[in-house]
DNA sequence: ACAAGAATTGCATCCGAAGTCAAAACTTTA
DNA sequence: TAAAGTTTTGACTTCGGATGCAATTCTTGT
C-alpha cells in the first residue's frame, strides 16, 4: 500500500512536469484536439461556446501552446535571426529592432559575432532553426547570403549596403553625410588643414564614410590631409591624435573622424594631453550621433543615423517579405541629420 | 512545348523551396531516415561506411538538420530566452551574455522589456517557445517566477536577488561596493554635507545601493544628507544637480550617485554650468564602471561590476541546471572593485 | 415540420527528426 | 564452417499542433 501510494505519487510528479498539450485540454473539455487548436487559430470557425469551454480548461490546466510543434507543421516559426556584428556598437539599434519586433509579435533570436568568430557555423544555425527571416547588422560574403536566398528567407541588412548584390537594405547615407561635415568645415573659411581619422579596413560603413570626406576634400582643392586609421574605439581616437601630431609635425586644423566614439577620443586627448582647444584650435567632427556626443562636456557636431526610422524600415521591409515572398530586394537609403554642437570654429 | 518546360522550370522552383529533409538525404544516399539521423547524433551507432555515404548525399543535397522538428522530439529547444529590462543599460552585459551562450552551442531568445512593457505576455512568449532555461536580467513577480519552477525551467537572474525566495541569482554586492564608497568619502575627512542621488523607485539594485549608502553615512554619523532621485539617465544626472541645489540652497561636499550615468551627467552639469570643480568643490562618486567612467573628461570614481565574470557565472549557473534539473538553486554575489579616479577629494 | 443551406465539429493525416526494437550484417571463436 | 556474439541498420512510432474534408449540428425559409 506504501507502494502504491509512492508509485502515485511519482506518477503525479512525472505528470506535473510533462507540459500541458492541446490533447489534455481537449480531453479535459471533452471536445476534439482541433477544436482547441482552432481555438487559438484567429479566425478560425469556433462558436461561442466551443471557445468559452475550451478556454475554461486551458486555464484549468494552465495550457500554452507549444510553438515548437506549431512552428513545424506551420513552417513558421515566428522568429527572426538578428546578426550584429559588434554589439558594443550597436546596442541602441539593437534595442530599436528587438522592441520593433516583438511588438509585432516576432521573435529574435540573436547571433553577435566579434570579430571574425566562426562566420559560417553562425550562419549554419541560423539555418537551422528555421527563422522566417534574417536582418543583418554585420558583414556577409555574398557566397554567405546565397543560401537564405536559395531557401527563400528574405535577408535584410543594416546599414550595409551591396551595390551588386540584389538585396534588401536599409542605410544611413555615409558619403552624403561625411560631405556634409566637410562642407561645413570648408564653408567656415577657417579650415586649411586637416586630418582624416577612418574606420578599421574591413569596415565598409567605415570606406564609405572616409570615401565621402576624402572625395569632397578633393572637390573643394584641400591637399593638406593626414591619414590615420582606428578601430572605432575611443581609445583608438586618442591614440590617432598622437599619430596625426607625429605625422604632421602640427595639429592639423580640423579633423574628420570616421565615428563619435573615436572623435570623442580625440577630442578628450586633444583637450586634456595637448591641452588645445577645441574648437579654438582644432575643429572636430564625427559620425553616428551616439549618446555621449550630446553630453556638455563634448557637445559635438556630428551627423546622427535616424536610428528609430532605420529601425522601423528595415522591421518593416523584412516582414513584409516575409509575409509576400514575392518582393524584390529593395534599398532604402536614409540621410543623417547634422547636429551642429561646439566642436567647430566659425 | 513551351508550357512543358515552363512547368517543369515551375516545379523545379517548387522543390528548390522545400527545405532538404532527412527523408530526401535518406532516398537519395539509399538508406533509412533513422541512419541519416543517427549521423547527426554524435556517439550514435554508425559504420564509417554509412557515415561518408550520407554526408555525401548531405553535401550533395545541402541538408541542414531541422533544429525545430528536433526540438519537438528531444524536448530541448537549445534555445534560451534572455530577458532584459532596459537594454540602453546593459550593452555590455547583453554581449557577454550572447558571446558566452553561443560559445557554448546555446542559442539566445531575445525579450526587452521596456518600462512595463507587457511583461505577462512576454512571459508567455517565453513559456511557448518552451526555452531550455532563462536567465533573467530585470525584475520579475515570484507569481510571474511560479510557471518556470513549475515546468522545471531553471532560471537565473542576472544583479536581481530574492531575499525570500530560493531561485538563483549571479549579483553584484551592491551593498558593499556602496559602503566602500562612503568609506573612501569620509575617510578623506573633508566632506561633511553629502547628497544622495537614487534610481528609480521600482529598481532593486538602486535600492540596494542606497540603502548602502544610507546605512553606512548613518553608522558614520552623518547627518548633512540630502535626497533626491533620478532614473538612471545622464540627462536625470544633470537635472539632479538643480534638484540637489535648491533642496539644500548650496551644493554638498559629495555626490553619491547610484550609477555612473548619473553621475556623469552631475560632472557635467556641476562644472558647465555651475562652474564648480570637481573634485576641487564637490566629490563625485559613481557606480557600475561604465566605459565612459574612465574616460579622462571624467575619470570618475566608481565601482566597477565584474561583468565577465558575472556573465560566465550566470551562463554557467544556467546551463548546469538545465544539464542536471535537480541542483538547488544558488545565489553567487561578486564584489565590486573600485576604480580610483580623479573626482574624489582626498 | 421539413428541406436546403450555413456554420461547427471531429477524424485522419502531416510536419521532420529521434529513439526503440527487432532483423540483418558482420566478427569472432571453436 | 557453423554457432554465438557483436555491431549496424531499418521499420515504425512519437513529439504537439494545424488543416482538409466529411459528418454533424444549427439556421432559415416555406
Amino acid at each position: 500500500m506504501v507502494q502504491r501510494v509512492l508509485s502515485s505519487r511519482g506518477e503525479r510528479l512525472a505528470e506535473s512536469k510533462r507540459n500541458v498539450t492541446s490533447y489534455d485540454v481537449a480531453r479535459h473539455a471533452g471536445v476534439s484536439q482541433s477544436a482547441v487548436s482552432r481555438c487559438f487559430k484567429p479566425g478560425a470557425s469556433v462558436s461561442e461556446k466551443m471557445r468559452a469551454r475550451v478556454m475554461k480548461s486551458v486555464q484549468a490546466l494552465g495550457y500554452q501552446p507549444n510553438a515548437i510543434a506549431r512552428g513545424l507543421i506551420t513552417r513558421r516559426s515566428n522568429m527572426v535571426a538578428v546578426i550584429v556584428s559588434n554589439l558594443n556598437f550597436y546596442p541602441e539599434v539593437l534595442s530599436q529592432l528587438s522592441a520593433r519586433f516583438m511588438q509585432r509579435g516576432v521573435h529574435v533570436l540573436l547571433f553577435t559575432l566579434d570579430h571574425e568568430s566562426d562566420v559560417a557555423r553562425t550562419l549554419e544555425q541560423v539555418a537551422q532553426y528555421r527563422v522566417d527571416g534574417v536582418l543583418a547588422a554585420a558583414h556577409l560574403t555574398r557566397d554567405q547570403m546565397a543560401p537564405f536566398h536559395q531557401r527563400n528567407v528574405p535577408l535584410v541588412f543594416y546599414n550595409r549596403s551591396y551595390r551588386d548584390v540584389p538585396v534588401s537594405s536599409v542605410c544611413c547615407d555615409q558619403v552624403q553625410g561625411e560631405r556634409v561635415l566637410v562642407n561645413l568645415l570648408a564653408q567656415s573659411g577657417r579650415h586649411q588643414s586637416y586630418a582624416l581619422l577612418s574606420g578599421p579596413a574591413d569596415s565598409v560603413v567605415g570606406m564609405q564614410r572616409t570615401q565621402g570626406a576624402v572625395e569632397r576634400l578633393h572637390e573643394l582643392g584641400i591637399r593638406d590631409l593626414t591619414r590615420v586609421r582606428g578601430d572605432y574605439s575611443y581609445d583608438s581616437g586618442r591614440r590617432a591624435v598622437h599619430a596625426i601630431f607625429e605625422q604632421r609635425g602640427a595639429m592639423p586644423d580640423a579633423i574628420v573622424s570616421a565615428n563619435d566614439m573615436m572623435a570623442l577620443g580625440c577630442l578628450d586627448e586633444l583637450r586634456h594631453r595637448f591641452e588645445l582647444d577645441v574648437p579654438g584650435d582644432v575643429s572636430l567632427v564625427g559620425f553616428d550621433g551616439v549618446r555621449a556626443a550630446h553630453w556638455s562636456s563634448f557637445d559635438l557636431t556630428t551627423i546622427r543615423q535616424p536610428v528609430e526610422s532605420m529601425a522601423e524600415a528595415a522591421v518593416t521591409m523584412l516582414l513584409e517579405r516575409i509575409d509576400n515572398p514575392g518582393l524584390p530586394a529593395e534599398k532604402r537609403l536614409f540621410s543623417g541629420v547634422l547636429r551642429r554642437g561646439a566642436t567647430l570654429r566659425h
